[in-house]
DNA sequence: GTCTCAACCAATTCTGAATTGGTTGAAGCT
DNA sequence: AGCTTCAACCAATTCAGAATTGGTTGAGAC
């Protein structure tokens, strides 16, 4: 019943002398302070006083703490959300798919304006390799290369660490699904000429076009997904 | 000089036994196949031969194999390079800024769409929050969460994880520099306006809006950024 | 020479102890 | 009683060294 931010019994001396300890402590580069118990006897304070301090600077936002990590000048870093399985748990394939939507026709878009000669030969190459696949497992082998190729061909790191991202999170939720069907994709599979829009857009430089047929691609992709219940490749 | 695909004295005998075992054998749910000492013990070769089968196995693709990890059957897991820290080495300021560029209007585009009255009002508290900041600290945070509950506003996992991992890699990139500024952000700072002008589009519904505020704002941040060559907050 | 094999090497994982912030319950003080 | 104190304990995390694993080498067998 008594947690206010400022507690009764605190003793506002230890809480001073911390303070002075802080603004005259050279701290790692991580900003971490000495263990409890260390930092206790080193004040001159039992471990409960200076808890007690550590609760009112902790209140007012100046270090954070955490069991078996230790205690840390300055804000808490945010909980990051980017570690693959924590989000793979929290989304869905319906999510993920709307996600691509967004994302990748605009890195189709810049891909369009900085692919070099070598990115569009590799797309080339893999257009064909698609075609050719005997499996559907050489065929999302050979797809993935080839949205991937796109992605690097922004020669953007950040971005390419994205679409890695998105791939991973794909494998991750997808994972433990059957394939129904066991066949090779068929010759007149859509993706094969929406591939063929995307790769010429970006060979003319077009990079609305580019964008445009990524999404219409994704955008066909999305209702094979939901049609046929299979986990379809694109 | 004898690194062809299929060595000389490769025995033929030892590589279907391989197969005759992979076909067979129930593996592991990640595909890993027992250490080599012990399945050349298994197989009743010595690990020399048993070394070589796997050779051709894994030139086939078949197989891949990693100090310390094991021997795997399917395909090498592409390098994902989807951690932060890798990333952060490859990267560079200006790279990260034409990710953001590309990635931030999007989200704010599909936030306009799908935000709800809590995110609008955790929207305005930022907006307060950041004009009554005393210190650039103060300021960097409660931006930071600004822009993050544009992200949250999407109500898509996937890309608010792909917002916090270009956060992650803003603040990666940018560690160890100095902020040249010690004093608090102007009241005419021009980030005020401009994240006006993108919470009332997303208030508005107006995706267009949004997106071209988003890109605006982040554009007119990359100025300073280049102007200044301060670590700009946005 | 060529092949074999045991020892060795380096990358990775595993495991158990040590560390750290958080909690509790008896003892002590007023 | 009412409250503080303190040592012991708890659970999350980290750390270090051993064990494991694919890769390499050099002496010896043929």
């Amino acid at each position: 019943m008594m947690d206010m931010i400022s507690e009764a019994g605190v003793n506002r001396g230890v809480v001073t002398q911390l303070r002075a300890f802080l603004a005259q402590a050279e701290l790692p580069e991580d900003g971490r302070l000495p263990p409890e118990r260390d930092l206790a006897a080193a004040l001159g304070v039992t471990r409960t006083e200076l808890r007690k301090a550590l609760g009112t600077l902790e209140a007012e936002g100046q270090i954070w703490r955490h069991v078996g990590k230790g205690t840390f000048v300055g804000n808490r870093p945010t909980d990051t959300l980017s570690d693959i399985e924590t989000l793979a748990k929290r989304t869905n394939p319906a999510e993920l798919m709307r996600a691509r939507l967004i994302i990748e026709p605009e890195i189709a878009r810049a891909a369009a304006l900085t692919a070099t000669p070598l990115h569009l030969s590799e797309l080339r190459l893999c257009q064909t390799r698609t075609r050719e696949a005997a499996t559907w497992r050489q065929y999302e082998n050979w797809d993935t290369r080839l949205h991937r190729t796109i992605a690097e061909a922004t020669q953007n790191t950040p971005l390419l660490g994205m679409f890695d991202m998105l791939n991973a999170l794909r494998r991750a939720v997808t994972w433990g699904r059957l394939r129904a069907n066991p066949v090779k994709p068929s010759p007149d599979h859509h993706s094969f000429a929406e591939h063929e829009v995307i790769i010429t857009a970006i060979e003319n430089r077009d990079m609305n076009g580019a964008a445009a047929a990524m999404r219409t691609h994704l955008q066909s992709v999305e209702r094979n997904l939901l049609t046929w219940q299979s986990d379809a490749a694109d």
